[in-house]
Formats: structure tokens, C-alpha cells, sequence
DNA sequence: ATGAAAGCGCTAACAT
DNA sequence: ATGTTAGCGCTTTCAT
């Protein structure tokens, strides 16, 4: 290869090779580069040509070591197989990318412990802000982010006491507006579907406490380890219908804490010609694309991910812009849409 | 807060601080953290307690602007939200992060050009390497990965002229299988639903040539623009049912090219009672973890993701490794997978 | 609007 | 096994 690769060939071109063949000093290569409108044009235009002549590319390494500003956001998720996550991450990105920041992927597997490893990896990057999913961390995580004073937004829930910002949903709330909206709608038999995710536990908690307290009626509970997935709800319908007594006296509501497993019950439903709504209702949750595509069309709580992403990279932008101190927590919310699942 | 964070209290802890806290050279405390077992286990622990006592976290920036090794791989994908890189994606990471490394997320969305502006501010952080989706790439950002000299791996796809390193398998390869597997069982009849993607339009249109070639039967064909979701595949499936003559003499297959456009499909057919694949065969793409499980379920083309991304991570860490200058190409190949969606 | 000096925090290379 | 020296490539700060 004739390249002039680091590897291989000579030295890197730095801001100083451009500066020479410019017959500039490199300051100005550098302002050229961060603030090209305090650069005059004749300037610029030498500048600009001597970087097409070497081929430079700005390397951000070095400027973020002096002026300890290194425009890396860290973004941590429990699984990027997880969909559920996917909008609010898509948005995360987009926001931060518009502003000029990249995002430094970490992932948590739904395990704090493995979170906190995976901090001290990234504090070592020396990110401007760290985005985290959840509000579940070791006090040594906790205790790192607020000394290494990095500004933090903690994301998917809300809780008494974040690190620094937050952005979320109640799931306590969700689970029990669920269940209030089924009792309502004089559903008095519920199955709940679950993986143990520690967020869908705590709905599925708040949930099945609601139905104790204000409903009375009988539960049957399944809890999956590991990500939600339509082999799941397939097989909690299946094992719920042995379950069930055969003189049931009314429709069953299988509420979920996926849509995933909602559209798994819903095809086992189908398999065996079992009418939804009018023999089995189905919730789900979160509301993904293909809930309001599923047939029947899946009745389900609404998450905007989107906006939840999109929240959390700005609150964090604008305080890394402006110097606005106080800490803030959003409240997204969620919205119960019912579709077809349910009556 | 009493916090001593780089924001608003003292300097920020440096090795060197911890060097004379330990009462060693700021050099040994390097070893510490780089290759502890070139450290005497009594000076270990001297510099462990300093670190403990001062909560200093290494600075890795300072360390790759001297050492040019920044431990950073950048990972460019098409989309976050498209399900089907998320395997991949997750297997790249972790191979990666198992090695001491981390990533860099970049998101191209399906454009050339967004792709090149990208890697100009990726290459501005000297990763250890770039792992990219596709071979579609503008020649400028050909010319300056080379010139970059960094470790480059394209998956997802096969291509004559690699940029360095390759993992992926034929689409052409993937739609003539696909049309000659399902002329074998004896279908004439076909349509096609496509999303716009690069490489899913490439196996389409290689199964229409199979089909025009082989088989000279109809096929029905429609595309849209954007994520591949189960309305495309319910709505395909209503058009389709429109377009098809009334005196239509055996079954039609729907090809998609992806599992999810297959789900859709399914699921207006179930909508509509019609029996699968009695009246109507369905194909997927991908093997998604739904489908072996939609119903009925779903005959489709596996692509081991997990495989792809743990192959191209292993490349590039055995480049960065070794010194193996030979560019390498793997086929991770396809395979049929014949459920029951189709005969 | 541009330049000169100094140094960010670490590690390669070379001692001892 | 540990220490010393020098400097990675840029940007802050202070001149001009």
C-alpha cells in the first residue's frame, strides 16, 4: 500500500504540518478547526487548503487532554437486544450527534454490579456526561458519579433521590392504573406475564397489589428470567389455560409487561381459535410499533421512548452548555391505549 | 455538595498525586494500572492504598495521546431501531469489552454521505479500529480509512474489494437460494415485499432474476421506504389480495425481506381466516428470535448474527493483536429454514 | 485577527 | 523491579 497510515508509513500529519505549509501559526490552524468565524477568510482559505494537501484529520484526543472537554456522552443500557430501549437510545444519539457529541457505548446486562465495572471504564474516558438507564446502582457507583462531578441523567424511571438529572415514569403508577382500568372495565380474572427485569417486576408488583386491595379476584402469576419474547407469552397462555378452571365464570385478562409477550399470548391465542377479546383479553406494555398491527390490535400502556431519549440528552446538553445548576427530574408519563386486546 | 468533582472543587486527582502519596515514581504507578505483574506485590499494595485513599480514577486520554492506543473501536450501524443488527451489535460489543475495549457508536442511517461525514469526526478520536456495516461506502471515505491506516472490518455483506477486513454473506446468493428453494416445492405463483434497504433490495431483485430466469412465472412486487414493520406486511398482504386475479390456480408465496414484513403478513391472513400455507405461503428473512415462534411458524433464512458480530470483533482484536497483515474475508454463510409458513 | 509560550496527564524508551 | 526524561498534539492564556 502506498498509504501514509500510522501503522505503516511516515508520522501522522499533525496541526502543526498544517500550520507550517500554510504559513500559519498553528493557533490559528486550531481556530480555523473550533471557531472558523474568528478566522478572516484569506486565512481560512490557506488553512483549508493546506488540510486538503496533507489530509489532516483533526485529532479530538489531544485537544480534550488540554482543555479537559472531550465531547464524549457515555450511554449505558441493560441490552441492546432489548427493543424496548432502542427509540430512546436512537434519539439519545441523534440529539448528542446534532450537537456535536459522541456517544460511548456501555452495557449494563441488567446488573449493577457489572454497571459499576463498567463506570470506572468510563470515567477513565473522562465523557462530559454520562446517560444511565434505571436508578438501580451500588453506592460506590453512585458515590464515583457525583465525586468525579460529571453530570449524570438517570433514565426509565423515577425515583426519591437521583444521582444528579432524571427522566422517567412512575412504574408503580403504571401498574396500578392498569389494574384500576381492567377492574373498570369489570375484568375480576387476571393472569400477569413477566420477565425479571427489575422495572417490569416493580409494575408487575404494584399492579398485583392494586388488584389485592381493590379488586379481590384471583391471580395467576408466570416470571420469566431473561429478555421478553413471543416464546413466552405462547407459553404462559398455555400453561394459564391448563391453569384455568374449567367452570371459569368470566373473560381472563393476561397482562403483560411486554408487548412482546402480549403478541406471544395473542398468537397462541390464535393457534387454538380462542376469540380475543370476548374469551381472553390481553395487555401489554410499552406500546412498540407493532402493537397497534398485531391482530386482534394489542391494548397496551404507552412509553414514548422517543421523547424520553430525546429528554434526557437535552436536559444534559443544556447543562453542559449553560451552567444551570439545578438538578431536574421529568416526569414523561405513559399513556393506557385500548385497542382491540381488551373490552 | 462537597464533592471534590473537575467541575467545581479542587483539580482533579493525577497519577502523579498518586505517585507521592505512595511514595513511588509516577511510573510505577503507570505499571500498577497497565501491567501490574511487572509490580512487587508490597509496592502493589502501597500504590492500591494511595488510590484507595485519593479515589483516583485513570485517565485514559492522557495515556492514548502518549501511547496512540485508545482502546476505542468505532461501530457504525444503519439504525439503532432495526432490530436485525441488534445481535450483532451486542456480540461486537461484548467480544469487545471482554478485551479491554469500547465502543463507539455511530449511526449512518442507510446514507453514504451521513456515513463519511461520520467517520471524519470517528477518525478524529484514533480508534484501535472501525467496525462498519455494509460495503457501500463513498470512495473519500474508502481513501481515508486507508489513509487512516486503522483496522477496518465490513460485515453484513460480501463484496469484491474489501476496504481491509470483510465478514458477511452473499444477498444475491441469499434471494437465488430463496426463488430455487421455492420453485423446487413446486410454487408459480409470487409476490415480493421489500423494504428499501441496500442489501435487502439486492436479494430481492436476485430472486426476481432467479424467478424470471427459472421459473418465468408472475410476481407481484412492492417496496417501501424506511425500518421494515408489520403494517408494511399487513398492508402488502390487502394490496396484494386486491392485485391477485380471482381465478387464481394454486397457491402464492410472499416473500419478504425481512421476518418482521413475514410477521405482518401473517398476521393479516389470520385476520382475514385465510390458512397458511395452504392458501397462502410466507417467507421471511433473518430467523428473528419470534419466528420460530409466530404462527404458523414462520419459514424463513437464518443469518447468525451473534456469529458475525463475534467474527468481525475477533478479527479486528487478533489485528490489533498480532500483527497478521493479511486482509481477510469470511463467509458466515445463510441457511433455509423451512417451518411451517411454507410447504 | 493572529501568534508564542506553556502544559494538560500520561507512557515509551532508556537508565539504574 | 523501579526511576528519569522527554514529549504525544493539541488548546489555554496572554501577548501583539
Amino acid at each position: 500500500m502506498s498509504s501514509e497510515g500510522k501503522g505503516q508509513g511516515r508520522a501522522a500529519v499533525t496541526l502543526s504540518d498544517v500550520a507550517r505549509l500554510a504559513g500559519v501559526a498553528p493557533m490559528t490552524v486550531s481556530r480555523y478547526l473550533n471557531q472558523p468565524e474568528t478566522v478572516r477568510e484569506p486565512t481560512r482559505l490557506k488553512v483549508r487548503r493546506a488540510i486538503e494537501q496533507t489530509g489532516y484529520v483533526h485529532n479530538r484526543l489531544a485537544g480534550a487532554l488540554k482543555s479537559s472537554r472531550t465531547r464524549l456522552v457515555a450511554v449505558v443500557v441493560p441490552m441492546v437486544t432489548n427493543p424496548i430501549f432502542s427509540d430512546a437510545f436512537q434519539a439519545i444519539n441523534e440529539r448528542l450527534a446534532k450537537a456535536g457529541y459522541q456517544v460511548l457505548l456501555g452495557v449494563s446486562g441488567y446488573q449493577c454490579e457489572q454497571e459499576q465495572e463498567l463506570l470506572e471504564v468510563i470515567l477513565s474516558r473522562r465523557p462530559d456526561g454520562i446517560i444511565l438507564t434505571g436508578t438501580l446502582h451500588t453506592t460506590t457507583s453512585r458515590n464515583r458519579l457525583r465525586a468525579a462531578g460529571v453530570p449524570v441523567v438517570e433514565t426509565w424511571d423515577l425515583s426519591a433521590e437521583p444521582i444528579d438529572m432524571l427522566v422517567g415514569f412512575s412504574h408503580e403508577q403504571a401498574g396500578r392504573d392498569v389494574a384500576r382500568h381492567l377492574l373498570g372495565q369489570g375484568y375480576r380474572h387476571f393472569a400477569l406475564l413477566a420477565v425479571d427485569d427489575p422495572r417490569g417486576l416493580r409494575r408487575a408488583d404494584s399492579f398485583s397489589k392494586t388488584l389485592a386491595e381493590e379488586g379481590g379476584t384471583d391471580l395467576y402469576r408466570r416470571t420469566w428470567q431473561g429478555l421478553p419474547s413471543l416464546a413466552q407469552g405462547r407459553e404462559g397462555l398455555s400453561a394459564l389455560l391448563q391453569a384455568l378452571p374449567s367452570d371459569q365464570p368470566g373473560p381472563c385478562v393476561v397482562v403483560c409487561t411486554s408487548d412482546t409477550i402480549a403478541q406471544g399470548v395473542l398468537t397462541e391465542a390464535a393457534s387454538r381459535g380462542i376469540r380475543v377479546p370476548e374469551q381472553l383479553a390481553v395487555m401489554g406494555f410499552g406500546d412498540m410499533a407493532f402493537a397497534a398491527h398485531t391482530f386482534p390490535a394489542l391494548s397496551t400502556v404507552r412509553i414514548d421512548g422517543t421523547l424520553m431519549g430525546h429528554t434526557a440528552a437535552t436536559m444534559l446538553l443544556e447543562r453542559l452548555q449553560g451552567d444551570s445548576v439545578a438538578s431536574k427530574t421529568v416526569d414523561i408519563g405513559f399513556e393506557l391505549v385500548k385497542r382491540e386486546s381488551t373490552i
